[in-house]
RNA sequence: GGGUGCGUCGCAUAGCGGCAAUUGCUCCAGACUGUAAAUCUGGCGCCUCCGGGCUUCGCAGGUUCGAGUCCUGCCGCACCCA
């Protein structure tokens, strides 16, 4: 096996750049990308998630990678392989242990083919899937169960695990219900939520991040990890650029044709960011509360674009605060 | 010029005379075991030995044990009549 284990990670938050570092170090160094973004893997979503535009021409420079490689095929993009990116139809339900698997597969296959794996993504919690390699419980969403325990309050849920499982109720978030439901779920199936044992960063003072660069390791594998840091000024303002842009491209156009293909204003907002406020806009349910009156007067379509804009440019800021925040917890 | 209404902590809102004062948004900080762009928590006048202390609701007076809440005047804004 020997030197055939190192993979490196790019890491940072939304609008920081990531993808182009990621395809200029590929190129110097014969990598092959894996991103690790919760929305990208969806197919049809492609301005609002930021893909990088895919090459014209397909086909894959030598050697070509397997197909076997839980049978994604990549994309390329500047003549880089991505994987995960449209690996699925955005009805269908994915989550981490899904993509956890798919990527390893992708990983051994780059790696057998003598090339650096690349993950380059913002969601962090599927990268330290990875990283940490973290063993998540054999047990597949119970849709019956769920929609039964959604309706009860948290107050309810959090004493019911408290009696199946004391040990996860004494860490649990005792009010967010999601996690409850799922301890719950795990419960029910196999008595209670296996302890997780996650690999203590093998890296010395690499808690002030970002920027960050440490190494860690798993049974399997080794990691670069790279963070990128900007100032909240340039993020900022490499944010507002964006989103801007994204529209002038055809933002809202995509958000509608996800509509007319069938999926549901409610769905289409679960992916958040632009997708959850754009359906408002679109459904003329945008509220105007926050405006001030003079502006309220106006009552136009551009002020109600303006507003839309205005209101993704905040999601899409508070979403790289939760990333960073994410990226500096300490394990 | 006459009439009416309104001025509350960044914005927007609530507030039968007992209130440091409601709610939403913004903002700040944080969590995260198969939804992670999701989900969730805390803070948000100032100070604190965490018991409390101090200063607040356009401005200035007044009535009251007590006023954001009532009265008078002023300033500012909105609308209506001229």
């Amino acid at each position: 096996m020997s030197i055939l284990n190192k993979i490196l990670v790019i890491l940072g938050p939304t609008s920081s750049g990531k993808s182009d570092i990621a395809i200029k170090i590929a190129k110097k160094f014969n990598g092959e990308i894996i991103s690790a973004d919760s929305r990208q893997i969806y197919r049809g979503m492609d301005i609002g998630t930021g893909k990088t535009p895919r090459d014209k021409k397909l086909g894959f420079e030598e050697p070509r990678p397997s197909r076997r490689a839980g049978g994604i095929e990549p994309w390329t993009a500047h003549g880089i392989p991505h994987y995960m990116i449209d690996i699925i139809s955005p009805r269908t339900e994915y989550n981490v242990a899904k993509f956890k698997k798919q990527a390893e597969k992708v990983i051994d296959d780059i790696l057998q083919r003598r090339k650096l794996p690349i993950i380059c993504g913002g969601t962090g919690f599927w990268i330290q899937a990875i990283v940490d390699d973290i063993n998540f419980p054999e047990v597949k969403p119970d849709w019956r169960l769920r929609k039964k325990l959604e309706k009860y309050p948290t107050a309810k849920l959090f004493s019911m695990l408290k009696k199946m499982d004391p040990a996860r109720a004494n860490n649990i978030d005792s009010k967010n219900k999601v996690r409850l439901i799922r301890a719950i779920e795990i419960c029910k199936s196999i008595g209670k939520v296996p302890v997780l044992d996650v690999i203590p960063s093998a890296a010395e003072g690499s808690s002030q991040i970002p920027p960050l660069t440490s190494f860690s390791r798993n049974d399997k594998w080794m990691f670069l990890q790279i963070g990128i840091k900007l100032s909240q000024q340039e993020l900022h303002d490499n944010i507002e650029k964006r989103v801007k842009l994204r529209f002038k491209q055809g933002m809202i156009k995509e958000v509608r044709n996800l509509h007319q293909q069938g999926l549901s204003w409610k769905k289409i907002q679960s992916f958040g960011l632009a997708y959850f406020w754009i359906p408002l806009y679109l459904q003329k349910k945008l509220s105007f509360g926050e405006l001030r009156a003079e502006a309220r007067k106006e009552k136009s379509l551009a002020l109600e674009k303006r507003w839309l804009i205005e209101k993704v440019i905040r999601a899409e800021k508070n979403y790289a605060k939760r990333q960073i925040t994410w990226f500096k917890r300490d394990k």
